[in-house]
DNA sequence: TTGCTTGTTGAACGATCGTACAACAGCTGG
DNA sequence: CCAGCTGTTGTACGATCGTTCAACAAGCAA
């Protein structure tokens, strides 16, 4: 069943080498997606692919320079996301940060494949250094982003940090829980929940009373 | 080496079942948070609690098993820890809301092992329908306490739904870059940044301008 | 067409996985 | 002190894991 045909045509084809890559990637995100860390085996994801297990050897050395470049790659296309969703809110600079900030519920971010994927990454973390190091950076970076978004809106240098900081908690809370429990509430919502969340933190403190 | 002194003492003592149970649970959590979900062998877990492999078939059947009772006992213990903020907050219902909040930042929530465990269980909700059963169970009995708290404060009755999910997801988002990030920022900021949405929930909205 | 390069295959290896089970030994009632 | 009960052990088994590598064949140059 493996290799029915010998005769019939070509039992396999060659490949550009970033196409191939490329592809085992892909397949490593969407094996991480449906099975988790633990069933991200080489034969899974070279099954996924198309090919025999022994290509992911000859492209990434081993199973965990794959998953640790797919991790890039995931994040990468996070951030082209991120990127579009802000560059297609126009010149408003609220407009922008509502589009930064609200593009996390929606596809191809707001995705239970996704959040697998995350997941997935996550559970890595512990064990691996270079995960954890890989998730700092990303981290660091996303909350740079979100700090230019908040002081172009005009909230003050000395809030901007925290500002940040309860912002991407509360959207990664709403992402985490809308892709678990696509029930519980709906993409609107979360949007208004953030949207109002933006409106306390971009306002001035109102007094008491 | 496994088995040194043949003569010198007894080479394992028995236990009452449950408390065996327990020490097999405790381990299979500690296990969970050291090397994650794809570390939590028959064997680590067994070595952890320092018994012979057979013993987690003898109790549970399996390991599977022995994962589901973990993921229980754990979402309990941080159930009692709530229960118990909230009891040491006394009578003044935003003072128990505000424990109710701000203990997830604090042992023996607000722990890089809590997180790692939890994010175990997570990255098994893809795999197993019963983990994803057991997640939407709790999350749902987590926001019907979050709401009792809040309708206590004043929150009105067509509010508390939402109210009570952007909370859920602002401190879960907290939860986890504190426990990611020990160095980003710190316990006593995360529940300031609760706090400040609290206030937000709870008093009326303002008029713009 | 012929020969070469090399992307690709698939089997083989040792390690580790979960599970099963017969033998052992700690405890307890006599 | 002795026998029985049963909690506990540790090995054995088949499956699957990651990795390696000799052989094969697709595609290109001549």
């Amino acid at each position: 069943m493996s290799t029915l045909p010998p005769t019939l045509g070509p039992s396999f084809r060659r490949a550009e080498p970033d196409a191939r890559r490329l592809s085992l990637i892909e397949a490593c995100a969407r094996v991480l997606a449906k099975a988790g860390a633990a069933g991200a085996s080489v034969r899974a994801i070279a099954q996924e692919a198309g090919v025999s297990p022994g290509l992911i050897g000859h492209y990434f050395g081993g199973v965990d320079a794959l998953v640790t470049e797919t991790y890039a790659h995931v994040d990468a296309q996070v951030s082209a996301a991120l990127d579009a969703a802000v560059a297609a809110a126009g010149g408003d600079p609220c407009a922008r940060l509502e589009a930064f900030v609200t593009a996390s519920f929606a596809p191809p971010i707001g995705t239970r494949a996704l959040l697998a994927t995350w997941i997935a990454f996550w559970s890595l973390v512990t064990a691996r250094g270079d995960i954890a190091r890989q998730h700092d950076e990303q981290y660091a970076g996303y909350r740079a982003r979100l700090e230019a978004l908040l002081a172009d809106c005009g909230v003050a240098a000395d809030a901007l940090r925290l500002a940040a900081i309860s912002t991407t908690a509360l959207v990664d809370g709403l992402w985490l829980e809308l892709c678990l429990s696509p029930g519980c509430f709906t993409v609107a919502e979360a949007g208004a929940m953030a949207r109002r969340h933006l409106d306390g933190v971009i306002s001035p403190d109102r007094a008491p009373g």
